[in-house]
DNA sequence: CGTCCGTTGTGACCTTTGTCATTGTTGCGG
DNA sequence: CCGCAACAATGACAAAGGTCACAACGGACG
């Protein structure tokens, strides 16, 4: 039960992304040595300085990346989900893991060491740059939480936390309104009086206070403060967006 | 006068570690096709949002990676001199140039467009590998500017980059008191009395605000600081380190 | 139904950061 | 040698961030 068949291990790595394009004797090679693991929240998969074994492919569940300072408060820098692969970096240079990784939910992840993971993209250039790209969303990522930490106060990153919340949990609702391609006019999602949305706050404030690298307390009185202002309200764990509109001026409001 | 031959444009990208074990004909392909640009400081090679065309390899001279907010502050992300390559990675995801890049001397750089670049990678996969592993480097720098901002204070952040320009200015002079390998016992160095180090501080506080993501006056205010507590000393354009092993301890201070 | 524990709201307080305005310094070109 | 322009120091504030302590709340579970 708690094993997965070679089939169902070449399945989990043909449904990943960075692997979809890998022939089928390359998808059986890392299978074959694929090492599976399951690991539940709290849990440490490994700690930042830890020497790199090899990275990580999730198969079901999802992780945090994150880096501790030594007063016990927390920096998440990524997290990623099912079908994500996570320390493919590391793998390459031959330092240490830079950040730890914990699961969010239980997981279900497969390891691939260090050299079995060079070895394909040795043989398969394609692989490397489809490693690279990834990459490269990585890093973006990373400049857009040191622009923010540099440039914006706790309000305005929090605006802009809660804001990718919503539109990743209900990114149907409302396409958002002032949005790409300067053609959704005045229309009607713009307005004030707009449909308040309502998504389901999965997080609690010490994490968000961990995501957008602050402390719990600030999270507390932000949340606060946008609440008396009409921005938004909390009803126990849902979130209901009453001005979505003034919610994204937050979040972009440079100071 | 201002071109180069391609002889000197294939030299000059030999002597590039990235593209140190290329085989001649490859390193000749990149040669034919690279283009020499000059550049000034206060220039701009390229601005954060601009569609990447390509990277840019350092012949000579000096560069700095950038996010610039609104208010017209300046965060740096990197520094990369002689020998080094940027935007690397943008040149891979598809994406536009993640940050701006402004000469910090007048420099001589190679620009590699995307299209051969990538070919290059798809020949020869371990070149791959060895953007890969640089690409690790820079990962890792960034996580540690992140760690930085979310957890340190400004003094602190000051007094880890002082010590870094002491450590690159003068690496002969004084192998770090407290360093690697545990076998410095209590030794000379350490004692308070050991030798000032004076070292050439060829930055204005501006830039060391722009490195270490604050603003001007808190760096002079925080010299000041630690200069009335005899850990170093200005004078005129040479820093002086009196206490280096308090410099140290200041750097590491959590908090 | 009551207890307990993780979570949240808040007041009081202090420190750090940032802004503005002003003055001092210094090095360089004329 | 003068004067200009860039750079640096500094006082006075204002505001944001962070800490601590404690009260209140809300489920999960016996």
């Amino acid at each position: 039960m708690s094993l997965l068949s070679k089939e169902e291990i070449a399945a989990a790595l043909k449904a990943v992304p960075l692997f979809a394009d890998l022939d089928d004797r390359q998808i059986e090679t890392l299978a074959q040595r694929a090492v599976v693991r399951r690991a539940e929240p709290g849990e440490l998969l490994f700690a930042a300085g830890d020497p790199c074994m090899g990275l990580y492919v999730i198969v079901s569940g999802a992780v945090k990346i994150l880096k501790e300072s030594a007063q016990g408060r927390e920096q998440v820098l990524a997290i990623e989900r099912k079908g994500g692969v996570v320390a493919e970096l590391p793998v390459f240079d031959g330092g240490p893991y830079p950040a730890s990784c914990v699961p969010l939910e239980p997981s279900l992840l497969l390891f691939i060491s260090k050299q079995d993971f060079r070895l394909c993209c040795r043989r398969d250039p394609e692989l490397a740059l489809k490693v690279l790209a990834s990459v490269g969303k990585r890093l973006r990522h990373l400049v857009g939480i040191i622009e923010e930490l540099s440039f914006l106060t706790v309000r305005t990153r929090l605006a802009a936390l809660l804001l990718q919340i919503v539109q990743e949990q209900a990114p149907q609702k409302a396409a958002n309104s002032s949005s790409a391609g300067a053609k959704a006019r005045e229309g009607v999602i713009t307005r004030k009086t707009a449909a308040p949305l309502r998504v389901p706050l999965r997080m609690t404030q010490q994490e968000m206070a961990a995501r957008i690298g602050t402390v719990r307390e600030l999270v507390s009185r932000n949340l606060g403060r946008l609440q008396a202002e009409g921005i938004l309200r909390l009803e126990g764990h849902t979130l209901v967006i009453e001005d979505l509109p003034r919610l994204e001026q937050e979040a972009l409001s440079q100071e």
